[in-house]
DNA sequence: CATGTAGTACTACGAGCGTAGTACTACATG
DNA sequence: CATGTAGTACTACGCTCGTAGTACTACATG
C-alpha cells in the first residue's frame, strides 16, 4: 500500500475537505473549496474527484442520485509519505538538519534548539539512505497519532 | 522571488547532484544519477537541465562546448518552501500535531514529545491560515544552517 | 408520458513531466 | 575541406493535472 503518494495542492484541498467531514458530497465538496476561494466548476470537482478515486485515495457510495465521497487515505497516512518523501531527500541521514530546520525562524533560541536536538537525535535510528526515497517510513508505523 | 517551488522527486534528484559538486556538466550529472540507480539518456538529462534553467532554478556557463550547470536555488531555499507548503497545510495552526508527526515512529517518550511540543508551541505565533499556503516561511528567514 | 433539473460520465485542451529520438553545431583529425 | 564525434537544440509522445463543456441519466412534477 502507500502508493508514490505525491499530491497535488488542490488534491489535497480536495482530500482535507473530506478528512474534515468524514464523508462529502461532490457539491459540498465544491461549497467547500468555494469558501476557501477555489471557485470551481462543479464539473471540475467531480473530475478531480473521479481521478482522487482513480488512484485509490477516495470512494465513493451512491445516495439517490448523488455520490458521497469519503478519504480512503487517512491524513496521518498522507501526511507520513508525504513529509517523509521530503525529510528523506533533505534530511536523509542528517535528523539534525530537520530539527534546524523546523525550528529556524520560529524563535527558538540555541538552548531550545539543542535540546529538541537532542531528542530526537539520540533516538534516530541510522538506518538512512540518502537518496530516492525508500519506503522506510511507510510501513513500519501505525502508531500514528492526531488524538494526543 | 521563491516561485511555487513544486519539483518532483527527479527535479530533486538534479538540483542535488548540483547542489552537491557546485557545478556539473550535462555528461556529470548524467553519471551521477547513473549511480543512483537512474539510468537516463544523454538527451533526457538535458532536456531536464533545459527545463529546470526555463524555471530560473539552474544557470549554465558554457566550457568549450559543454555547458556547465549550477544550482541558482539554494538548498535550504527550496527546501524551505517545499517542506512549508507541507507544514502548512499539514500542521498550519497545530504546531502540535507537527511535533507528533516528526516524533511518531522513532521510539520518543511521551515525557520526550511533550518536552519537544512545549519548546515549539510556547514560540509558535499564531499568525497561521489553514488552509492554502501562505508564505509567511518563504520571506523573513535568512538564518537557515545546514552548516551546523 | 413530457419537461425541467440535478448530477454523473465522457471528452477536451493546454501545460508540465518523464523520456528520448533526430537534427544541427562545433571541434579534433587527417 | 571531409569525416567522426561530442554535445546542445528541437521535436515528440504518452501521462497527469487543472479546468470545464457537453452528453446522458434519473428523479420530481404536472
Amino acid at each position: 500500500m502507500a502508493p508514490p503518494t505525491q499530491l497535488s495542492d488542490q488534491q489535497l484541498a480536495f482530500m482535507r475537505v473530506l478528512w474534515d467531514r468524514g464523508e462529502a458530497t461532490a457539491q459540498e465538496v465544491q461549497t467547500a473549496l468555494d469558501e476557501q476561494g477555489q471557485g470551481l466548476a462543479p464539473t471540475t470537482v467531480a473530475t478531480v474527484l473521479t481521478r482522487l478515486e482513480r488512484k485509490g485515495l477516495v470512494a465513493h457510495r451512491r445516495r439517490g442520485r448523488q455520490f458521497v465521497y469519503r478519504a480512503r487515505a487517512g491524513e496521518q497516512e498522507i501526511r507520513r509519505s508525504m513529509l517523509a518523501r521530503l525529510t528523506d531527500f533533505f534530511f536523509g541521514g542528517d535528523p539534525d538538519a530537520l530539527v534546524s530546520h523546523l525550528t529556524a525562524g520560529r524563535g527558538l533560541g540555541e538552548e531550545d534548539l539543542e535540546e529538541v536536538r537532542r531528542l530526537i537525535s539520540e533516538r534516530e535510528p541510522p538506518d538512512h539512505a540518502p537518496g530516492h526515497a525508500p519506503d522506510r517510513a511507510s510501513a513500519r508505523e501505525s502508531n500514528d497519532e492526531d488524538g494526543g
